[in-house]
DNA sequence: GCCTAACCGGAACTCACTATTCCGCTTCGG
DNA sequence: CCGAAGCGGAATAGTGAGTTCCGGTTAGGC
């Protein structure tokens, strides 16, 4: 995609520089700031909306700026990405440490996998990523405890067949986000029925699949090979 | 896409030509016969494995030809996918009077949907479609009773939730294809243990799903905006 | 109010990717 | 053995998207 010869190295990440990108070396004039956040917003929507594909101008287009404007701020389109990324990673720690918290045990993955859901602007992009580089390796490696916290919680209190793994949840986490691609509108969204009725196949009272599930390593080499 | 201006037009299908079109004007040459089955063959499986989207010179490439070999046999890459997607749609016809006939009531949707995706030549050229036209609106009205009449099958065995619709089926299809893409291998295929998770789903036991079911038409029209 | 460093918009440039065409060479088959 | 039918694959041409560039604009310190 990129012409840049650097085959699987994601760009400069900062790993430290979140969104609230204050405490930079040299203060953004006042209208700048507001055109920063206008564009990350715009960008969080615009991934979310239409992926890492999601064209440049189109981003520019939402935030009202100009296509320059966002490579001042952000030298790569994978800059851009790479910080929504980050912020949506984050959001979803945060929603899977809310569910273990505050959530009755059985509904915790249930629950877990709906919250992710309600929150476009930040599943997708976490869900989906930009072709360069192992990121749902990463990501899975990540959530992998948390996930299988939630998992194993449900599966105490019954409400979850003992035969589903981590990974069976986030492919379906990625199904839904498939079906949602193709069918949804922002008026009516067919993946949120489709999302109760393959949730409903992962309570109990089913025989166990004939098929093995796969593991996380597996899983994460698949979905970064794209 | 295509540089002719004729907009949502399908190019000329004749839709009399099957694969066998050995009763041409003009008989093929013995060695043209032969690479017109390597062509057939190779665009099956290519666009099987990649949509539409596939290039032709990947087929041309699987069918050890060159690209003017294919354009010789059909003018434009639609014609070619043309072709393919008829032999689908009569495959897919096959296999529901197949399982109508033969399968026992109650298995009767499962036994479908998986017999669909056991043949990927065949369902990826029927369930993807290409860019133009209104390919799953036509698709979906010309299977909608069969498939209505398979699902009525199954909720009269008492195998299937009453509040599942056609809909539900294709994008259950719609789904598991899309998982298909993102982590089958030809050695392991996470999409089957998928497919049997969510089938579970719509056997009867659980809540009715808060979410409504899709229409046909709504659904045709939303798959076919792309 | 003035001046300049920061900013901005968006046209233009580049590059990758493909459908399709073209044409000199090869091969079937009478 | 000859010509028509085929063939391969380089060349053509259109498209789309990331990135660069630069003349014009504006915030904000003095």
């Amino acid at each position: 995609m990129t012409r840049r010869s650097a085959p699987a190295a994601a760009p400069s990440l900062r790993p430290g520089s979140g969104i609230g990108r204050d405490e930079e070396l040299r203060p953004l004039r006042r209208d700048a700031e507001v055109n920063l956040g206008r564009i990350l917003s715009a960008a969080r929507d615009v991934f979310a909306e239409h992926g890492y594909e999601a064209p440049m101008e189109t981003i520019a287009a939402r935030a009202d700026v100009g296509v320059g404007t966002l490579y001042r701020r952000f030298p790569t389109k994978a800059d851009l990405f790479g910080e929504v990324a980050l912020a949506a990673r984050r959001r979803v720690r945060e929603i899977a440490h809310d569910v273990l918290d505050t959530v009755v045990r059985d509904e915790a993955v249930f629950e877990f996998v709906r919250r992710c859901i309600a929150v476009p602007s930040v599943w997708r992009a976490t869900i989906s990523a930009p072709p360069w580089g192992s990121t749902h390796g990463t990501w899975l490696t990540e959530f992998s405890p948390l996930l299988a916290e939630i998992v194993e919680r449900s599966k105490d209190a019954g409400a979850l067949r003992r035969e589903v793994e981590i990974t069976d949840i986030v492919v379906l986490l990625k199904a839904v986000r498939a079906i949602a691609d193709l069918c949804d509108t922002p008026g009516s969204k067919p993946s949120l029925r489709f999302l109760e009725l393959s949730l409903d196949g992962l309570r109990p009272g089913h025989e166990a699949p004939a098929q093995p599930p796969l593991s996380v390593g597996q899983l994460a080499k698949r979905l970064d090979r794209h």
